[in-house]
DNA sequence: AGGGTTGTTCAATGGCTATTGAACTCCCGG
DNA sequence: CCGGGAGTTCAATAGCCATTGAACAACCCT
């Protein structure tokens, strides 16, 4: 496993890494989850697709700057980057969380 | 050129659809300048890409539902469909055209 | 009817995306 | 120290993306 995981900086958020994250249904799902429980490890979401899967989807969260992950023994522990984002693109986040929950409770 | 041009339903609008149309810049940059403009046929949008390309990507603006397209004559108006958008998805446009500007004055 | 403007269609391109299974590494608990 | 749990790496795949140039179609004007 790596020792040190690639995270870019506050001011290098970019609109269009994290539209694309966000883009996809299972980095979505992904998201949602953790605005839910805080944080998270990555087995926290392996009903959302495989290991394999899931080390793909978490990376490209990871490197658009969406989601924090720190190493903890075997465990990665994930939480989003509520604050850094907010204070580059005001109610970003807060408003596509919102967007999708809206979509999954109209039964979409 | 085709008579009649698909537009999804309001009720049809995918999120996904929607992050996805609007993480390319050129999209988010037609998207941004029509939010100014209130229309504007397909020549308003020349410098941001080729003829051939810009017919791509106003395919792709169509079908996410971000935009209405009408024929008028030779030309084609395009508009953004503000009201479906702001039902199905409240604050999203707004808030993701904010964090566009946003990023645009911060001398991205 | 002819010519120009407006925009489309087509085929081709290179590159990235999401997904998979098999093999691997790392670390913790016993 | 070794077994198992957590997650990664690799190679492969099929499919979509953005972009291009050349050829075409539709319509308006005179």
């Amino acid at each position: 496993m790596a020792r040190a995981l690639h995270h870019p900086e506050a001011e290098q958020l970019d609109l269009s890494a994290i539209l694309d994250a966000l883009s996809d249904p299972v980095r979505r799902g992904i998201v949602l989850r953790l605005a839910e429980l805080g944080e998270g490890r990555c087995s926290a979401f392996l009903d959302m697709g495989s290991k394999t899967n899931l080390t793909y989807h978490l990376a490209r969260l990871r490197e658009s700057g969406l989601v924090h992950v720190r190493i903890e023994g075997t465990s990665r522990i994930l939480s989003l980057r509520r604050e850094e984002l907010e204070a580059r693109f005001p109610s970003l986040l807060p408003t596509i969380l919102d967007s999708a929950r809206r979509e999954a409770a109209a039964a979409g």
